[in-house]
RNA sequence: GGCUCGGUAGUUCAGCUGGUUAGAACGCUAGCCUGUCACGCUAGAGGUCGACGGUUCGAUCCCGUUCCGAGUCGCCA
């Protein structure tokens, strides 16, 4: 029978009683820990997400409560009434460990079945047990403490961003469906038949909307939907730390953006971060990292050797360079004894998955070996060497392709790959940087057409205005990413204020003057009436919490996460429904599984 | 959509070359125990080997299909 709330009132906390509360009458509320059950004595571990207090049952206990306390098993929820005192064997492990709670009285207020995993720190347990009972999941320590963590952010975004005059101003969750980037989750409209709502991947357009409407510095905690596959730093639903302020140049963004960023780091981690913060262009980031989210806490850059073997006859780099292409390389120090053969053969089949041919290598142990130095002259072969800083004990990696950003990303996945394997990253220390001067437009081969990179209402730069038409792939854009510790943590743009351009723009992305208006003309109708200067930026929330506690599965930030396929483990969303639902919205189900 | 890995007790896992009564640890249940705190001791219960099909005298094991999970490439303005 379930005991209630009646006539109790809580005193504190599990974890705060303290040798100097001794003799005061407590109630104390949680879950029981553990029962320890000594034959007359009786111990359980009361614990709440403060932490946890010893009750003790004894030959002073009343008999009845004596026999609650001997019933009671793990995770029963408990109210419990004593009187503190000293222990006489303390416990130095637990800030509690000096006192227990001598039980006068005890309420069991819901028994439990036994868990199926221990609810304890580093629970020996697989995250889809975990997830399948988050509720139980959520009640360790380990995750109560991230998402602890995860509200002391917000909370600072929302201080100090009212501490620079910002208004926190809530955009609509059923929106227009704008399939330009990633892919829209779609609610059907159950009074316009066949016309459907998008869920937002940002409140980009309303932002800037809100700055035309004159509320110049704007913040919001956002929620954003992306329909797109999922990864260990990715989730289909995310929340943005998002601000958009007017009158403002990309170095008053960057100063709030850095200010923010600077204060959540004290607070949260107790870590001072020098700003202004470093800055990288984006191309120097990617001949230098191969990545436009460069982890900066190791070397192994990227080096061009294209010079070297300019007028080589090996086919493979010869042909690269021949198709405007490059041979770059990065020089894995004093490992070659650490690196077999075998694996060196694997890493070259993995970089295969980022489009590269193979891997080309030469390995400079006591006996020197190599995948490409027989096919070169022996000067191109040691200006490699030269071009590489190679010494004795290193091993050098080289990709060559006809397309550069294939070489970026399989030496920028290989670095980071090796960096890991061979504990190369410094993690004493958070590395933040600014990458600037993105370009406006990348190619998609898929759509045979030039796409944003960022998004259509970038401003590009004045510098590059004349060449939108006729030479986008070398338009930069006024955008920058905050890199942290080599993840892309938030991201902005100054956003085109001129009407003629976002038209201009969205025509040189493809866009027919009438398709542009059709999507996106009340964005463009507001343009014409006054539009400030604007640009922001928006953090991930959960990439912030994983960077700022180091944690690489962002599901452990999220109190109800989805798995890989987008689902819901724990209430086995998505699902059917009724099919009176469905006639409702006029839909009707071609391909159900 | 592609590739790789995994699914065996409540949980985490082992299970060799196809023949075993399918095991271990923790957990759970019962009994004993007055200072434990991962309490201890004794005894015990607990399995559709993800599902379906095939090969075989015989399948947890081999093959096929499928479901679920993990990582990753594509994708993620």
């Amino acid at each position: 029978m379930a005991e209630f709330m009646t006539g109790l009132k809580r005193s504190c906390y599990c974890g705060e009683p303290r040798l100097s509360d001794a003799g005061k009458t407590l109630t104390l509320c949680g879950w029981v820990q553990r029962q320890r059950d000594l034959g007359q004595l009786i111990f359980i571990d009361l614990r709440d997400r403060s932490g946890i207090m010893q009750l003790a049952f004894d030959e002073d206990t009343d008999r009845e409560v004596f026999k609650k306390a001997f019933s009671c098993r793990s995770e029963f929820c408990l109210a419990a009434t004593g009187v503190v005192r000293e222990r006489t064997s303390k416990n130095a492990e637990l800030p509690t460990g000096d006192v227990e709670l001598a039980v006068k009285d005890l309420r069991i207020f819901s028994k439990s079945e036994t868990p199926p995993f221990a609810i304890e720190e580093n629970s020996n347990v697989t995250k889809e047990t975990r997830l399948r009972y988050r509720y139980l999941d959520l009640r360790r320590p380990d995750m109560q403490h991230i998402l602890m963590a995860r509200h002391r952010i917000t909370k600072c975004a929302h201080d100090y961003f009212d501490d620079n005059g910002f208004l926190e101003i809530e955009t609509p969750d059923l929106i227009k469906s704008t399939p330009e980037g990633a892919r829209d989750y779609l609610v059907p409209s159950r009074i316009f038949n066949g016309k459907f709502f998008a869920l937002p991947q940002s409140p980009q357009l309303y932002k800037q909307l809100l700055m035309m409407s004159g509320f110049d510095r704007y913040m919001q905690v956002a929620r954003c939907f992306r329909d797109e596959d999922l990864r260990a730093d990715r989730q289909p639903e995310f929340t943005q730390i998002d601000f958009e302020m007017s009158f403002v140049n990309q170095e008053d963004v960057m100063a709030i953006g850095e200010g923010f960023i600077k204060k959540t780091y004290k607070e949260v981690c107790g870590i001072d971060i020098p700003t202004p913060l470093r800055r990288m262009k984006w191309q120097e980031a990617m001949d230098r990292f191969g990545s436009d989210k460069p982890d900066l806490r190791f070397g192994m850059e990227l080096q061009d050797v294209s010079d070297c073997v300019r007028n080589t006859g090996f086919k493979v780099f010869s042909g690269a360079l021949a198709e405007g292409g490059s041979v770059r390389g990065i020089n894995l120090k004093g490992k070659a004894n650490d690196l077999s053969r075998k694996e060196i053969d694997k890493l070259g089949d993995w970089v295969k998955s980022y489009g590269a041919k193979g891997l080309a290598w030469t390995r400079l142990a006591e006996k020197e070996t190599s995948s490409y130095e027989k096919f070169l002259t022996p000067e191109e072969a040691q200006a490699i060497r030269a071009a590489l800083g190679a010494e004795p004990g290193d091993v050098l990696f080289l990709v060559a392709s006809d397309d550069n950003t294939v070489v970026y990303a399989s030496l920028g996945a290989l670095r980071c790959e090796l960096g890991r394997r061979f504990n190369l990253i410094d993690k004493s220390n958070p590395c933040l940087l600014w990458v600037t001067d993105f370009p406006m437009f990348e190619y998609s081969k898929e759509e045979g057409r030039w796409m944003a990179m960022h998004h259509p209402f970038t401003m590009p730069n004045p510098e590059d205005l004349d060449k939108l038409e006729s030479d986008p792939g070398s338009v930069r854009s006024i955008a920058y990413d905050m890199v942290i510790n080599g993840y892309e943590a938030g991201g902005g743009s100054l956003r085109i204020h001129d009407s003629a351009l976002q038209e201009r723009m969205l025509e040189a992305l493809g866009f027919k003057p009438e398709d542009a208006q059709r999507r996106f003309g009340f964005l463009l109708n507001a343009l014409k009436y006054g539009a400030p200067p604007h640009g922001g930026m928006a953090w991930g929330l959960e990439r912030l919490v994983m960077v700022l506690l180091g944690i690489d599965d962002m599901r452990d930030t999220v109190a109800f996460p989805k798995v890989s396929s987008s689902a819901d483990l724990m209430s086995n969303a998505p699902d059917i429904v009724d099919e009176k639902q469905l006639e409702e919205l006029g839909i009707g189900v071609t391909k159900a599984e």
